[in-house]
DNA sequence: CGGTTGTTTGAATCCGTTCAATACCTGTGG
DNA sequence: CCACAGGTATTGAACGGATTCAAACAACCG
């Protein structure tokens, strides 16, 4: 099952509204070997679906294998346990290879909040430079796999080869402006243009990925979807209830599948 | 008008929730010259107000005069005016000198939100590196000047000088930061918390910058705060008047006093 | 000074929440 | 295999916080 997530074509994703879509040839890997150990060596990042994201695509086969030696051990998470915690020491960025988490800060009060969810592919951790902690808590959505790789290593990585100093500024500049999007989505949306605009972004991922657009399967609840999208779960319920009404949507329980996908962008 | 602003201590602010805030000696510098002419030659950096910003601590003066010949040309924007519109190519970051600005998303269907406001010593521009383009406006809320920094030339010093590339990676995790909690607050908090949140994360910045936490004026209109915090202005309006009867704030139009920060907190 | 822009306040309305009841899965153990 | 438990999802009705609409006022600027 984390195999199959693997043997897809990838492309850089990290950015929703990045205009750059790099369209990679990549090697499919082998099934991921007991991913019930952790860590534990990953297979070679020159061999990885995942390349088109940890790496810029203009890199030599010398340079891969600098990453090779360095990077990209790797580590397996449970369902519901956590990645990493706000609070804890920041030494290394993650990328997701199988399976999908959710990444929750928290306020002093108990309130929480998802500030987003990574699927393979995605990138993990990069809120964490800033202080040298992390700022959030990553928790696996499903039994899931990420790359590791250590961020002081990526620093020296990154004084010696150009694109790959570039690639991190691209991503974590990208981060910022997915941010930015979903602070638009929150502060000027309604409950029902929330929820499309959700529905839609995850369509336009697994399909980046080379899964269906039209129809996927939610690792997430209702509850976490109400919680990243700021309303509570009965009402993303209720605007599932409402798209499946009005023919945009075919929800039953965690499987989705999109019926009308002008017509969900037009809500 | 302009040198008041930098005529004071200045610590590193960009990231809202760091905790490492350095205390930096700083020069003042004289008054800025002609503000109304654009681009014009800056004073130096190594003598510049915002150095503790822009820089890293740790720099030798070797390395100081190296970013002196290459980055610090300085433009001045005139209130309302815009610094970067979403969609200019992106060549450069920006350092607010003096005044202050607002970061304005726009959704296709004419709707606009304000992603965040920026004073003395913050950045602006980071957005741009993701996707080559900038995906906001920046609009002076008031006659500014900025530093403009070359950021093809920044990612040359920062292959060579290790502080300064952990520094713009530090910036860039703070915003990510930001963002995120931001994200929380217009997920989870009443239009009352969100004020008050507002109200207490200025006074900081303001206080870090050598000016009065508890007295400040605000250069932002009722309509450009219910739009950061995802709020009409009337409400925004009435939480005004609500703190005041409360004895939390004394608002004045714009000018702002804290009486009671800590029941704003509690609130 | 008049006109424009920004602010305050009230009353009615509405969208999303809250509370509550019911139904539906999914995995576990008898 | 079925029954059961616990979490998850759906749906209805009442409620409430924020918006909308409207009017009056204040501040600012040419």
């Amino acid at each position: 099952m984390l195999a199959t997530d693997l043997d897809r074509d990838l492309d850089t994703d990290v950015a929703a509204t990045s205009p750059t879509v790099r369209a990679a040839t990549v090697i499919p890997i082998h099934p991921v070997a007991r991913a019930d150990k952790t860590p534990q060596r990953a297979s070679r990042c020159s061999t990885c679906a995942m390349r088109a994201l940890c790496m810029p695509a203009e890199l030599s086969a010398a340079e891969l294998a600098r990453l090779d030696a360095i990077i990209c051990a790797t580590r397996s998470v449970k369902r519901g346990d956590t990645l990493y915690r706000a609070g804890d020491a920041f030494h290394s960025i993650y990328a997701v290879r199988a399976g999908s988490f959710k990444t929750v800060v928290m306020h002093r009060d108990g309130r929480e909040h998802v500030t987003g969810f990574q699927i393979a592919g995605e990138a993990l951790g990069l809120d964490g430079v800033g202080a040298g902690q992390h700022s959030c808590d990553a928790i696996a959505l499903e039994d899931s796999a990420v790359c590791i790789i250590p961020f002081a290593q990526l620093e020296v990585i990154c004084r010696e080869m150009k694109p790959m100093q570039h690639h991190i500024y691209q991503m974590m500049s990208s981060e910022i402006v997915r941010e930015s999007s979903q602070m638009m989505l929150l502060g000027t949306m309604s409950a029902e243009q929330r929820v499309a605009t959700f529905l839609l972004n995850l369509s336009r991922r697994f399909k980046a990925r080379g899964f269906s657009a039209a129809e996927f399967h939610l690792r997430m609840t209702r509850e976490e979807i109400g919680c990243y999208l700021g309303m509570k779960l009965e009402t993303v319920s209720r605007m599932f209830s409402k798209f499946q009404r009005e023919r945009l949507v075919d929800a039953n329980g965690k499987t989705i599948r999109i019926v009308d996908a002008e017509g969900l962008a037009r809500v």
